[in-house]
RNA sequence: GCGCCCUUAGCUCAGUUGGAUAGAGCAUCGGUUUUCUAAACCGAGGGUCGUAGGUUCGAAUCCUUCAGGGCGCGCCA
């Protein structure tokens, strides 16, 4: 819902008309025009660069075209009070009241779509992807709250979305989670001393699976070999259902789990490598050495190859090891056919700063794989440091020692860890310090933003009045003041800040534009306290003026908060 | 060495796909509660937007150079 559009339009048409009077020769490509609102220290409504991108065009002085321009708007257009002229040729325009009650009205009209823009894709988002051999940490976090509000926003639009986790339950990871298990097991059944050698896994959760394991099975576990089968399945459900369980916690479901096992078992990798031999993006060859450490490990041999550098990766990525089995690589080729092959219209991979690397090999072969027709997009947040005492602490599965998103849930709640991970561009590192989140005041800017509505509940139950869904007003009684005005205006910029953010993959700007809002309802409802004219309710009774306000102002922190799915309490 | 990201107030960061006088929070200093929720508000100080060029009516934003920091650079997953 773009509520200045059709103000933009009449002005286009207006000047299409008087084409010869303005003389504009070029008037077709309108790139660039916008119609919106001007920054905080002007006091007009709208404003336009219309003069300034056509004159560039046409080369004409902007100012000379911009008087032209003001004239024929305001003879023609009635819903504008005045047309003034500013900077390098800027028109700015004040709305009349009139004006104002149909753009409120259209906001009214359909409150629970406001901000949002007609859009109809069909997406598949993948995020967290966490490896299933342990819980969640708190790095984990900043992904799956990314791409969760992401698919949120990109629905909201009216896209279809499917939020999709990728297992990887395949390969040596899971043959060390499984023989960590294993022994934990005998420790615990035959009270073998765990041998702890540098892949297996030390964590205290591996020990309480295998606890699990014991109770509802009454097997031997004598040969590693014969209970692997068995063993990798229960153990890698028990771990899935901790993360699933960690997601729910935090308020995450996704819409579907994608095995990589299951991918491969299937011939998935044939398959896609069938492809790609087609369009000759694969071929049998020698690769160079690696360049960073010496590796052992590395043999020149002949073996299938994805022609990576095409699409800009720093070489070429092989496809099979040394002894002709897939690589992860290969894997994940067959994975993203798999993806290719359900038909979205856009692929997005929400990654860890740590995949940097991985990003244009992976995008490129999305390409490749669908004939150019679908593109992933990758998104990469950045790290997490995580600060506790005032030192940086360090995270990693392997030594077993983390925060685990259960351990960060027990102390903090799920709405001041979903707000505070989208307070930051994915694109900057992000200070998580543990005690500041721990704060329950104003330090956390979600209880700011949550404080605004419990507030505005507390005014609504003080006169009684109850919200409708769908309320229309006729008229203004009296001119908006100055404060008012100010909020109006940050309301209508919320669907320039929605459109902004989807089509940037941005959601971090949801939680800031919010802030922002919620700002100026504190600052205005204190001027209450400083200005007995300004105080909100008098003799049980709240004018027209603020009751259309608040119900504004609601409307956007409902609309925001789904988004971001955190809650609005009525009292704090 | 190469790729990606970052560099904006003392600190942590926003900044509208090139717009007008670059903004918040924290910190510092000073104010505001017999009053609708002080979990709040108001005021003050604080800036060569890392450096040097370029593109144009106009650059924190785009291009190039250099410097500093982060992540990555397997035939691990």
């Amino acid at each position: 819902m773009n509520i200045f559009e059709s103000y933009l339009k009449e002005i286009l048409s207006l000047i299409k008309k008087n084409q010869n009077k303005l003389n504009l020769n070029e008037i077709n490509n309108f790139k660039g025009i916008n119609l919106e609102i001007p920054p905080v220290n002007f006091n007009e409504d709208l404003s336009s660069n219309i003069c300034m991108v056509l004159a560039k065009i046409n080369k004409l002085n902007p100012n000379e075209l911009a008087t032209k321009v003001q004239a024929l708007i305001k003879a023609n257009i009635k819903d504008f009070k005045d047309v003034k002229i500013a900077g390098p040729g800027f028109i700015n325009i004040d709305l009349s009241n009139d004006a104002l009650v149909k753009i409120i009205n259209k906001i009214f009209k359909d409150s629970s779509n406001f901000g949002s823009f007609n859009s109809n894709f069909k997406f598949n988002i993948e995020f967290v992807s966490a490896n299933p051999t342990g819980p969640m940490h708190v790095g984990h976090c900043r992904g799956a709250i990314f791409g969760d509000v992401l698919s949120n926003l990109l629905k909201f639009n009216g896209n279809k979305v499917t939020k999709e986790y990728y297992i990887n339950d395949y390969g040596n990871q899971i043959k060390n989670f499984v023989k960590s298990v294993y022994l934990r097991i005998r420790e615990i059944k035959y009270e073998e001393k765990f041998k702890d050698e540098k892949d297996l896994y030390p964590g205290e959760y591996i020990r309480d699976i295998a606890q699990k394991i014991l109770t509802n099975n009454n097997l031997k576990f004598d040969s590693f070999e014969k209970s692997f089968d068995f063993l990798a399945k229960e153990a890698l459900n028990y771990s899935m259902d901790m993360i699933k369980s960690d997601l729910t916690k935090l308020g995450i479901i996704h819409d579907s789990f994608v095995s990589e096992k299951s991918i491969v078992d299937s011939d998935g990798v044939i398959n896609a490598i069938k492809q790609l031999k087609k369009t000759k993006h694969i071929e049998e060859g020698y690769l160079e050495p690696p360049k960073g450490e010496e590796n052992k490990d590395w043999k020149k041999i002949k073996r299938l190859i994805f022609k990576s550098a095409l699409f800009g990766d720093d070489s070429n990525r092989a496809l099979q090891k040394n002894d002709g089995s897939w690589t992860y690589f290969a894997n994940d080729l067959a994975y993203h056919f798999n993806k290719v092959s359900r038909k979205y219209d856009k692929l997005i991979n929400i990654l860890g700063a740590d995949h940097t690397g991985y990003v244009k090999r992976i995008e490129g072969a999305v390409l490749a794989l669908s004939g150019n027709k679908t593109s992933l997009e990758c998104k990469v947040c950045q790290l997490v440091k995580l600060f506790k005492k005032g030192k940086p602490f360090k995270m990693s599965k392997r030594a077993g020692e983390f925060i685990s998103v259960n351990d960060l849930l027990s102390e903090v709640s799920r709405d001041s860890i979903r707000f505070m991970m989208l307070n930051r561009s994915n694109d900057v590192e992000l200070e998580f310090d543990f005690e500041k989140v721990l704060e329950k005041s104003k330090e956390n800017p979600v209880y700011y933003v949550q404080y605004c509505h419990a507030r505005i509940q507390s005014i609504l139950r003080m006169i009684n009045f109850k919200v409708e869904k769908k309320t229309t007003i006729k008229k203004i009684d009296v001119n908006f003041n100055k404060y008012e005005k100010d909020i109006l205006k940050k309301i209508f910029e919320w669907p320039k800040i929605i459109r902004i953010a989807s089509i940037k993959y941005e959601p971090h700007r949801i939680p800031f534009y919010l802030y922002q809002l919620a700002t100026l309802f504190h600052s205005y409802w204190s001027k209450g306290n400083e200005d007995e004219k300004y105080k909100f309710i008098k003799d049980g009774k709240v004018n027209n003026n603020i009751i259309i306000i608040i119900q504004l102002i609601l409307i956007v922190l409902q609309n925001g908060m789904k988004i971001l799915n955190v809650s609005l309490p009525n009292k704090m």
